[in-house]
DNA sequence: GTTTATTTTCTATAGTTGTAGAGAATAAAC
DNA sequence: GTTTATTCTCTACAACTATAGAAAATAAAC
């Protein structure tokens, strides 16, 4: 507790005054803030003065954590992947099958107020990279590791007898990743304080679909 | 052919000058060219000066055909539905049940470089509509009229026997619209020139799963 | 207290944008 | 040719933007 090491701010021999900011931890608090904005005000409304104030700064404070907006957006953006993934590691730890598959997607749909605001921030993403390569890259590398997710869960569930449709998973994964993207729009056009889209029943009733007769004709 | 009407010419008996260029023509052809600079450039690029040059005008000349950029946007997102909604009534023109709604979805699914195009476009126009009540509105009545179509075309097929799934023709509907939103997102964000993205398949297996036992468990 | 590095504010700047509107160019009717 | 309404170009402008960077404020170490 007391007697912090000094080592990391000694630099040729000379003691110099340690960090007082965590700058990673802050450029999550600016991330945050830029969440808000877009959230609220759209992309257009998300101009550096708007963070900034958002976060509790004036003009020019972020300059030393971005060095200009399209680094701060571009972070902003890779991390809602990040949020989401981590959020679906925890709820499908342990789960495989159909179990994890209904897990999975029940993290990614809108279905509370946190995550349409979530869906509210991927739009803006998803109109920049559509002409923008590299943010493009960042969604389909992350929509990569969700197919290949989804259809881990459902071999396991074919293996447990939970999915016996005569569709090849690889269809069935890009069915259900498009179902999941599609729900994002509809949860994000909608007026404020709409919750309940019937996302759940359609997943329901398509994992429902899946448990067929096998190979039936 | 000759003595072309000049009723329409004479006000207050004065003869004055016809119009020269069709107002309404003419605004289709800045619609369509604001979708080509949205499509190449994106909507940040779609500046009143790009679109206005694209079109083979000078800076000011969009003015007496849309009063604010806001105006021009608005109608242009708003054709985008227009002509698919016109493609659609043609291509389900005497059809019904699963034929009908086989060919509504393949001409909603982005399959070629036309289509990708469109989809390039309509992710702008649902990033403007999250913060955008009106724009949301053209939205909501364009996927308002879809689910209908879709849900005539699954009792359709109900009745024929094509459609024998145990799950609500309202889920079963908000599912496939899902897809078909989806597909637009996977194919607007890819690299140009990538066409084929399985969306046929997925479409074919899901009508697959649509037709297997009735009511089984 | 002083020193020193870090952090933040604030002003300035260069560029871009939508919009306005005067004037030039255009084309039909006579 | 002239007249007249329409159409378009071009300049102008006010607002806003990201960014740069000097200066002020801050906080730890002594």
């Amino acid at each position: 507790m007391a007697h912090k090491s000094r080592d990391q701010n000694i630099f040729r021999g000379v003691a110099t005054v340690p960090k007082i900011v965590d700058h990673d931890e802050r450029r999550l608090e600016l991330v945050d803030a830029t969440w808000r904005i877009i959230a609220r005000q759209g992309l257009e409304g998300a101009t550096m003065r708007e963070i900034a104030m958002e976060a509790g700064f004036a003009n020019g404070a972020l300059k030393p954590y971005f060095p200009t907006k399209d680094t701060l957006l571009e972070f902003a953006f890779s991390h809602v992947f990040n949020r989401t993934n981590q959020r679906i590691a925890e709820v499908t730890e342990g789960k495989s099958g159909l179990a994890a598959l209904r897990a999975f997607c029940l993290e990614v749909l809108p279905l509370d107020e946190e995550r349409i605001n979530e869906a509210r921030i991927v739009i803006p993403f998803w109109q920049r990279a559509v002409n923008d390569a590299q943010k493009a890259g960042v969604h389909q590398r992350s929509m990569d590791e969700w197919l290949a997710a989804i259809r881990r869960c459902l071999q396991e569930a074919r293996d447990s007898g939970d999915v016996t449709a005569a569709v090849d998973n690889h269809v069935l994964a890009g069915q259900l990743l498009n179902m999941l993207l599609g729900a994002q729009i509809e949860a994000a056009l909608a007026p404020e304080g709409r919750t309940d889209f019937g996302h759940a029943a359609q997943l329901e009733g398509y994992l429902a679909l899946l448990g067929k007769i096998p190979g039936g004709k």
